[in-house]
DNA sequence: TCAATTATAATCAAGTTTAATCATGATTAA
DNA sequence: TTAATCATGATTAAACTTGATTATAATTGA
């Protein structure tokens, strides 16, 4: 395997753990444990993780995957759950939207409306550019510090920004959800994500059915404070759906 | 196969993997190998792809920058420029880097060292993002309303992030210069460039030696505030640069 | 605490990959 | 036709990666 493609392979197994061993990695990747340290010193070197004595820990910035690998998983529910969020903005409105591939979405579906979206994901900025020529859209993007592996603008700065708008709606990706809270694997992630839904009247969680149930590294708030979900039907057991019903949120269920 | 032929399928199979390898494209393609890392060199040359040892991986940006953003851009002169300006770069060093064409160029060539950039460029966040994963920069952007026919983004929102940061040197496009002061065809525009010259130690303006001794719309600042211009040799008329040179302004002179 | 265990960093040789160079044949323009 | 340009494949020296080895350092548990 490829140097490179076996250090993104790291990544990836981190950002679903948070810890990757070098005995692990060494089984998983077929390499020797010289080879495994070397890859975590590059890794930690370049700031994209951090190593400790037996293996490799997410950065506090980490838990976010190269875009490009994360992409592809799920595309047509995170399209069709898009296209449904996308459904819920009226002319006028003011909306954030967070960064995150099923976000990332929304770029190609909103409608051709007077609407202003602020964001802090780079992709999606880029994405809507490109499509704006035609469409009546307002786009703002924050400040900030450039995650590159994600293209997320994060940091005080970000947060800042964020602070000095005010949303009717704001859509957010999660790496879990269920009956207690909303749930994301980076604490700078969160942080951003937290000013978002405390800046809008109305938060709408986008997460495909392999994240209902689940939690992750981070609390970003009680399930309270959202007002509803957008999720899709393979749900394999409606159990945590019904928990977070019982809270009084929105769950709008989408056919992939 | 020719060529081009050849490059277009490897794009396919990378969207697909994330992945080739040299040894892989060989064998599909019945290619050499030689043959094989030119046209590696070349997609990743022109960022469509990323070259990594033993292969070729998929840009983070799952794919492309707007079209518009690759498209005609390109041109001799800028790209010497933007090496000169490059060069100015230490270790260590914040840069403000202004959005343009000109400036853009400077994504390609940026010092793989430690520096911290400040733009309020998407285009060459963008670009910047391609390229970092080997590097050791810092990106930041501004925050502010995207203006989608240029990628910049401007307003109070981005001169109030730009306010602050302070950096070493500031990296700023024009569109004309003389003996008098330095010159922009936007407000907007000239509103975040009269931030970036007050809060660094340098400004050098890169311009191209059609703007010499023109003038434009709104006047950025004086002469005076200015640290050191880059430009070309293909000069009719060193008549303004010797006005420049008098108030004393470095000048670089680049051949092209 | 100390010794045993485990993890790490440094070094080296073997194996790969790469960039640079050159020669060849195909294509195009003068 | 001739010259110029270009894509291609072969060759080779240099650069890089890898796994093994070994000495050093950190952790563990009695």
């Amino acid at each position: 395997m490829l140097q490179k493609q076996r250090q993104d392979k790291i990544l990836e197994g981190l950002s679903g753990k948070g810890f990757l061993s070098v005995a692990d990695a060494v089984r998983s990747f077929k390499s020797s444990p010289a080879t495994v340290r070397r890859d975590f010193a590059e890794l930690s070197e370049s700031g994209q993780a951090i190593k400790v004595r037996g293996g490799l820990k997410a950065s506090p910035g980490g838990g976010m995957l190269p875009f490009s690998a994360r992409a592809g998983i799920y595309s047509a529910e995170k399209e069709a759950l898009a296209k449904s969020a996308a459904a819920m903005i009226k002319s006028g409105d003011v909306v954030f939207i967070d960064g995150g591939t099923t976000t990332f979405h929304m770029a190609g579906c909103l409608p051709d409306m007077n609407i202003r979206i602020i964001t802090n994901s780079l992709r999606l900025a880029s994405a809507l550019e490109e499509r704006s020529s035609n469409a009546r859209w307002e786009i703002y993007l924050t400040g900030g510090f450039l995650y590159t592996r994600s293209g997320i603008l994060l940091g005080s700065n970000a947060q800042g920004s964020l602070a000095q708008y005010h949303a009717d709606l704001a859509f957010l990706s999660a790496s879990g959800i269920d009956g207690d809270g909303v749930y994301n694997n980076s604490e700078l992630v969160v942080d951003t994500e937290r000013v978002m839904i405390s800046n809008s009247d109305r938060t709408v969680i986008m997460a495909d059915h392999s994240k209902i149930g689940k939690r992750g590294l981070c609390k970003v708030c009680d399930i309270g404070k959202i007002g509803g979900i957008i999720t899709d039907k393979n749900l394999d057991s409606r159990k945590s759906l019904n928990l977070i019903r019982k809270k009084g949120i929105e769950i709008t269920l989408v056919d992939v």
